[in-house]
DNA sequence: TTGCTCCTCACGTCACGTGAGGTGGC
DNA sequence: TTGCTCCTCACGTCACGTGAGGTGGC
């Protein structure tokens, strides 16, 4: 006869293992000694590993002990179910394993390969990297947002970026993010003047490709709102005399008022 | 900006996840809206699902937000240890698909595959299942008490079976178990016969090998009284009366006064 | 006699789940 | 107006871990 502290090495369990077993009532409570001891028998050995066997497979104890009761064709049912289950998280841990390597290696994780591939274009294209981290926050909400439309979006973004007013427009972006204050209003006035331009544009084109971003600031002027720089205020300020209000919309708005 | 439930379903988790993580400082309250309405932008996002990548792969919370603030190098060399902590779950998970599939096959789990090759050799020889039953009883609680010497206990007992007396015993034993009750008598004196003379032989080589299982009950005899079976009693009677005393001792002990 | 094992409560832990009761947005 | 989402407590769950306080075996 064996005491718990054997019955529990041999599974490889604690002794509180053992008693939480029988509390449960997974594990009969066995034939107590003289000195209240319990002692087991083969009996208990072999149900013990039964129990771990199955509990190291990940079944919950509740299921465990419905399962030991089971008739054998429900029971090669079960485990056939519990061996996909395994599979499954196997698979899941793979796939982990994968996604910490991308974490290690400083990769996005966040964003789907179409906008890591336009950000790298903006590198490309020499725009600043303050301004790509903030255009890069700017798509991981619209990519929250509206993850189903997120290939159509940016294929209709790399196709804008054929125009070299919207990368001469990056370009004054990058200069007053990063240059010396100095030359700021005439760069912020050719910046006014190309996105009314490309706005009007837009405007008489009846595009709404922006419907489709709603609420989601994702244009440069908001780039630079979203960072709350000074200096965006003034853009907008410069846009208003233009004629035009607000990016922050569905869809530009023609001021019928100019002030 | 996003809700806490576009937040929760971007990075496929509960609302409650996100705000548990609040709770334990591992993600930082956001703004609130007019209504009190937790607003999340794209810091928000990058962080959960950092974070939901290494609890997926295993990370305590606990351990995630220290990991989350460590320079570059301690952070690389955490990675490096996380994956081979999934490399090893992984495994044991494979081995855990293995250990169920035996399970499913009826194979033991608990017994060595000697100890499984001297039962199959036992109903080679013909010996009554009930009785293998007990007997692998028997041999799970030895398992389970001398797990490094029963590779040589076992190779002693193969060798024990060349002997034509111990076949008989164990038909005699499979006769009793299985017989009707008429020929009990002529049956217990034959195997009283065999016993004695088994123990006089070995008391007589000095075998001590019975040493290595001391209070484990392992013998014929007391396979029969493990079953509690009341003809183990009177087989017990009719080896005092041939001046033995006990096998659940260590040793065959000679009684001085045969009664 | 000392240390190890055993005993029974009973509270603690981890990562949330799950109502309870109430308010705000479309 | 209805239904869905959001809010804050606060207790529940799962499978044990971890003392607390005491007794038995070698």
């Amino acid at each position: 006869m064996l005491t718990i502290g054997q019955l529990a090495d041999f599974a490889g369990v604690t002794v509180r293992t053992v008693r939480h077993y029988h509390q449960v009532g997974l594990l009969p409570e066995p034939e107590r000694d003289a000195s209240g001891y319990r002692r087991y028998g083969a009996r208990a050995v072999v149900s013990l590993i039964k129990i771990r066997t199955l509990a190291n497979a990940g079944v919950p104890l509740s299921r465990i002990g419905r399962l030991l009761d089971a008739d054998p064709s429900a029971f090669a049912e079960s485990i056939d179910r519990i061996d996909g289950d395994l599979r499954d998280e196997i698979d899941r841990l793979e796939a982990s394993r994968k996604q910490i390597a991308q974490l290690a290696a400083g990769d996005s994780l966040v964003l789907p390969p179409e906008v890591l591939a336009y950000l790298d274009r903006l590198r490309e294209l020499g725009v600043a990297e303050r301004l790509v981290q903030s255009e890069r926050d700017g798509w991981i909400l619209v990519v929250a947002r509206r993850p189903e439309r997120i290939r159509d979006v940016m294929a209709a973004k790399f196709a804008q970026l054929e125009d070299p007013r919207l990368v001469r427009l990056y370009r004054l972006g990058s200069e007053i993010a990063e240059g010396d204050a100095e030359h700021d209003d005439t760069r912020l006035a050719e910046a006014a003047d190309i996105l009314v331009a490309l706005t009007e544009q837009a405007y008489a084109a009846g595009e709404s490709d922006t419907d489709a971003l709603d609420e989601v600031p994702y244009d440069l002027l908001d780039i630079l709102a979203v960072e709350s720089d000074p200096r965006a205020q003034r853009l907008l300020d410069l846009v208003r005399k233009r004629g035009w209000a607000s990016w922050t919309r569905n869809r530009p708005e023609r001021l019928t008022v100019p002030d």
